[in-house]
DNA sequence: GTTAATCTTGACTAAGAAGTACAGATTGGC
DNA sequence: GCCAATCTGTACTTCTTAGTCAAGATTAAC
């Protein structure tokens, strides 16, 4: 259970751009610099965004990326699944049965059961969270963390 | 975001040493029949399991593996860091700055806050459930999961 | 003591993700 | 029309994870 490098930088790149402020566009070299990666990954990060619908390109000379759309309309979790997948896919079980066709348990299985709990506790973190949250710095996010409902929000200080 | 397979795995092998009871024992052949993963793959995974200090072995004839403490003294949340690490490492912000020597906003990312509160969240499941839990059948484990304070536990059944 | 069942270990191969390279297509400016 | 700046797409290499293999060490039973 780890992040990937896609959603790191993916998240990042989406950010930049979000400063680049509405109708603001950022070339591949700009965002490479910026965020220190190559322009070679630059370009394959925000190739996947484009698919998702979250920026928007434009091509040729004073080309350059934006923001597909306002950043409060930009839920993260959507942007999290499109860079890196789900945490528990729903084809799971199915993919991790080894020989036999599906978990000997499959009918009733707790281990699923935990699965979902951790979803869920995912999701309710991410389906919160826009990208004009995470336009602001970091004392204000962290504030912002706290008004989840919940005791995920209320512990993140400890 | 992904669970591994060492995570699936691990968490049901140690599930199947639950159910085989206090100073029950199973070995290699019995698990990976049980569970439909190649004997050798199960030896890799109970030897993890083994070094992380939840399960015993005996070896030669009569041999097997047993779990090294009471099910309700094992916490799930520790068994998954040995299995697959944390989701956010203390380290990550370090291993993923890309050419720079850290995330270029490193002394004040909204990001990193955002990737701490999805940790925090999936600790607060984590934490609470220990292998005693999961020996439930599936049914009982959703109504453990309810228990859970906070919306991680009401919002599972929708 | 011999044997057979069992765990232990490190090296090996296969598959997937991370990151790079390069040729091609598009656009604005001259 | 030509050029330079830019995005687009695919193929490639590298690194990590998943999974296998084979030789060795330990123990109970006979
Ligand atoms: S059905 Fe997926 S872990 Fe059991
Ligand atoms: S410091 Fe880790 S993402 Fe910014």
């Amino acid at each position: 259970m780890k992040l990937g490098a896609n959603e790191e930088y993916g998240l990042r790149c989406l950010v930049r751009l979000g400063y680049a402020g509405e109708g603001g566009s950022l070339t591949i070299p700009e965002i490479s610099h910026a965020e220190g990666v190559s322009p070679a990954y630059a370009a394959k990060i925000l190739r996947i965004l484009r698919k998702g619908g979250f920026v928007k390109a434009a091509r040729g000379k004073e080309g350059g990326y934006m923001l597909a759309r306002a950043p409060e309309s930009i839920v993260i979790g959507e942007v999290m699944d499109v860079l890196g997948g789900r945490l528990f896919e729903s084809s799971f079980c199915e993919t991790h049965a080894g020989q036999a066709a599906i978990c000997t348990r499959s009918v009733d299985c707790s281990v699923r059961s935990l699965w979902r709990a951790v979803q869920v506790a995912v999701d309710h973190v991410l389906s919160k969270a826009t990208l004009r949250d995470l336009l602001q710095n970091e004392e204000e996010m962290n504030a912002w963390v706290r008004t989840i409902p919940g005791p995920s929000g209320l512990r993140l200080m400890q």
